[in-house]
DNA sequence: GTCGCGGTGCTGGGG
DNA sequence: TCCCCAGCACCG
């Protein structure tokens, strides 16, 4: 559940918290979009008749859309839907009402279908399907003559740059620079007006520059990459940071009623050149080249200045995917303190606006946002007016795309706001895009020996295992193969008629059972090959993803995961690269390999987390908001028995009390087997998993694990009550993790703001953040963490009365691995 | 016949 | 119909 749907569950107004000052910015400078849009409505489709007229693809979308789009558009509506707040019309939103509960996914779904009668939806579902016939046509046009005369050829060079050796670096370094001094040439001789590359402005220009950057009513930007292509092209594999070439930002001018610029913000992109005179379109090259001169000098201290201003300017900055723009200029900046100059920057990221309203879609390219959410979606026929040939159309390309990024990003706004959705955008996931930056840039060491001797012995034990395997089975065959390995347990060994337990889960279709772990669990005691397996299966998946795909991620001793703000439906965080969310936290236990045994144990240990060291003189700082979900749970169900257990003192882990009072049974009889059921059982009342999850999970049959649900629900009666009404879908976890989100960027703006501090955030698991800190820091430090996490439970509560008080749990250590509990 | 590629399903780690 | 990511086999 997103933090702004739980407003609405217990009658807590987002709206109590301050408003960041550059929320309030925003907010002001959207209602006076608005205002002007509203205006001159009747110019509005004055301006589409134009458009069609200038060969606009989609004239069915306009005109079916054009009622909607006026109701849509008018700004009185908007308010009244906006202080409705929480009343809506679809059947499904007023139960939402009546129970105060529905997944988050759901709540918007319904929400943002609303403008929409059902019938408008299918007809525009059958327009949107209408429009991907025409999809190549428009990547065509929107990639611009220079990417398509050169994009094979790039791919490939980019390709050598990114991942080649260092001679074949330096030549193919210079192909690129070439190619790209075409497309710069082109930018500074460019036929529009106020077309420029800043690097040779003169100095009264540089000085109008500033003062229009001053002025400007909003700045648009997209990154230019060594190709000469932008975050606004068909081809996104291009957002690797190394290769980015510079900044293309259009300043559009005060935006005034009546004023000769609406028909900039209204008309499509065929006239966006003769709208647009006024706007200011500047080139900002930020590649680092080895022969700093002092031109060159002179240059990146004005390119410095300007991209400052652009990240504290008063004026509403939109940037498609603007982390890959923090993180452009963090790196330009070079200094290790300059991230404290982003640190309050918020940009207009039209993603994630279109994420909040829809968050099932997968990670969305400028060109499937603006067929989705564009209200003129004729505009996508930008490059019409330029020929095959010219090159001209590369700045006026960018130029046009930079104006429907704007309207794009004014259009999703608008959505958000009638989505209820919009102080939640402002507040939470704006300010979390340089949070992330930074926490990018901050890499974590790993230990690269332990982990190649690790690769090595864990290997040389895979080695032993698929034999002892192969000899059992009396056969050769493809351990990882489940195929095979079906066909060898269940056709050849017919296994699962040997089992006294007659129903083993099949996957899917299958004519044989599943070979997963509980199924090859209840295999073990009839066959030596089943358990085998699971050994083999446990090595390898440590040896695979936590070795050596750690390796593979490594650059210069360190790794740094890439953070995904917009990949879940859940509203949570999501890693890759590594996904340093999934490292397993419990050590494993392997036999060590025979030609090891001489100088290790007979049993070896290993711990994925313990191959993270903090660097010298620093140490990690781990914040886990402890049993957040249980504790909402109990808050929100109100259940008298578990408020009890976290109301009392707890002296005791959570899960072995809750265990021992579920079971009744003396907590220091509680077996770890014990409390890990518990747990599972928890966590399956709280996400809402089904009894055959619950199953799976435990390894236990559905019979057995319905039995476990119940008695729990039986002990636990308003949980029970609680859970019908959320119909067991009210993902909490939404809620827990944006609550972590919130406390990251407090954390962080303490961090950016003190004078002190040197802490740096360098992952989120989930309800946990992690830090590396220098150890002189570590006790100031784990008072603000500990201050801020816990000061945010006011979020949870109108009267600042959480029922269950919040627990954060500290603990630190040089490696991850090892963390110990502070104080 | 072989190789490379993208998509899918299974399994298992995290919460 | 709990949601993530990763690695692997398998298929077309």
């Amino acid at each position: 559940m997103k933090m702004e749907n739980y407003g609405t569950c217990v009658g807590f107004d987002l709206c109590e918290t301050p408003l960041s000052s550059v929320a309030q910015k925003i907010l002001s400078a959207m209602h006076s979009g608005d205002a002007v849009d509203s205006e001159n409505l009747g110019e509005n489709t004055k301006t589409v008749e134009v458009t069609n007229k200038c060969n606009v693809k989609y004239p069915v979308l306009l005109e079916d859309r054009k009622d909607q789009s006026l109701e849509e558009r008018n700004p009185k509506s908007l308010i009244s839907q906006a202080s409705r707040g929480s009343i809506r019309p679809s059947s499904q939103s007023s139960r939402a009402k009546l129970t105060g509960q529905l997944p988050a996914d759901q709540q918007q779904k319904s929400i943002s279908s609303w403008p929409l009668s059902s019938g408008l939806i299918l007809q525009y579902n059958q327009e949107v399907s209408g429009l991907q016939k025409t999809k190549n046509k428009r990547k065509y046009f929107l990639e611009g003559t220079i990417n398509k005369e050169n994009k094979e050829g790039m791919k490939i060079k980019r390709k050598h740059v990114t991942y080649g050796n260092s001679s074949e670096k330096t030549s193919k370094h210079m192909a690129l620079e070439e190619d790209a001094n075409k497309v710069e040439t082109h930018l500074i001789s460019g036929s529009s007006g106020h077309f420029c590359d800043i690097r040779y402005l003169d100095d009264l220009a540089k000085g109008q520059l500033t003062e229009a950057l001053k002025q400007a009513a909003a700045l648009v930007l997209t990154l230019m990459y060594k190709d000469g292509s932008t975050q606004l092209g068909a081809d996104q594999s291009q957002a690797l940071t190394s290769c980015v070439k510079g900044v293309v930002m259009l300043l559009k001018s005060h935006v005034e009623a009546g004023s000769g610029l609406l028909d900039g913000l209204a008309c499509a992109g065929g006239l966006a050149g003769e709208s647009g005179q006024e706007d200011w379109c500047i080139y900002i090259h930020m590649e680092r080249t080895c022969l700093w001169g002092r031109e060159q000098e002179a240059h990146r201290l004005f390119a410095r200045n300007v991209l400052f201003q652009t990240l504290t300017c008063k004026c509403p900055v939109i940037c498609f995917n603007a982390k890959e723009f923090v993180k452009t200029v963090l790196q330009f900046f070079g200094d290790d303190s300059s991230w404290r100059h982003v640190a309050n920057f918020v940009g207009l990221d039209p993603r994630i606006a279109a994420w909040l309203i829809d968050p099932s879609d997968a990670v969305p390219s400028f060109e499937d946002l603006v067929a989705k959410h564009h209200e003129k979606s004729s505009t996508v026929k930008v490059s019409s007016t330029c020929g095959n040939s010219s090159r001209n159309c590369v700045n006026q390309n960018v130029r046009v795309n930079l104006n429907i990024l704007y309207r794009l990003t004014m259009d999703l706004c608008s959505k958000l706001k009638a989505n209820g959705l919009w102080q939640l955008f402002c507040t939470l996931e704006l300010p979390l895009v340089p949070v992330l930056a930074v926490m990018e840039n901050n890499k974590i060491q790993v230990n690269r020996e332990e982990m190649e001797r690790m690769s090595v012995l864990l290997g040389a034990r895979l080695k032993e295992l698929e034999q002892e395997a192969h000899f059992v089975a009396g056969e050769q065959f493809l351990i990882m193969s489940n195929n095979q390995l079906r066909k060898i347990l269940f056709g050849k060994l017919k296994l699962h008629l040997l089992n006294p337990r007659k129903t083993l889960p099949r996957p899917g279709t299958q004519r044989h059972p599943s070979t997963s772990e509980a199924v090859l669990n209840s295999l073990q005691d009839l066959h030596p090959l089943p358990k085998i397996i699971l050994e083999y299966r446990q090595v390898h998946k440590i040896k695979s993803t936590f070795v050596d795909g750690l390796l593979a991620c490594m650059k210069k001793g360190s790794i740094s995961s890439t953070w995904n703000q917009t990949g879940t439906v859940t509203g949570r965080l999501s890693a890759k690269h590594p996904n340093i969310q999934g490292i397993s936290k419990q050590p494993i236990q392997i036999t060590t390999p025979q030609k090891f045994q001489g100088k290790e144990d007979k049993i070896l240990m290993i711990s994925p987390r313990d191959l993270f060291v903090s660097s010298k003189g620093h140490t990690f700082l781990a914040a886990d908001f402890s049993q957040i979900e249980l504790r909402i749970l109990a808050h929100l169900s109100g259940d008298p028995e578990l408020l009890k257990l976290f109301q009392e003192s707890e002296r005791d882990d959570v899960f072995s009390t809750l265990t021992s009072q579920w079971k009744n049974i003396p907590v220091e009889h509680v077996t770890p087997v014990h409390r890990e059921q518990t747990k599972k059982v928890v966590y399956s009342v709280v996400y809402g998993a089904g009894k055959e999850r619950l199953a799976t999970c435990l390894g236990v049959t559905v019979q057995e694990a319905t039995q476990f649900l119940e008695s729990f629900l039986q002990k636990y009666k308003k949980i029970k009550d609680f859970a019908q009404a959320a119909i067991a879908q009210c993902h909490q976890k939404g809620s827990a993790a944006d609550l972590c989100k919130m406390a990251m960027i407090r954390i962080f703006t303490a961090i950016a703001t003190s004078s002190t501090l040197t802490a740096r955030l360098t992952a989120q698991i989930h309800d946990e953040l992690l830090f590396e800190v220098e150890d002189s820091q570590v006790p100031e430090f784990a008072v603000l963490v500990r201050d801020t996490m816990e000061s945010l439970q006011h979020h949870w509560s109108p009267e600042l009365q959480l029922q269950v008080p919040l627990k954060v749990s500290l603990s630190t250590g040089r490696s991850w691995g090892c963390l110990a509990p502070l104080q």
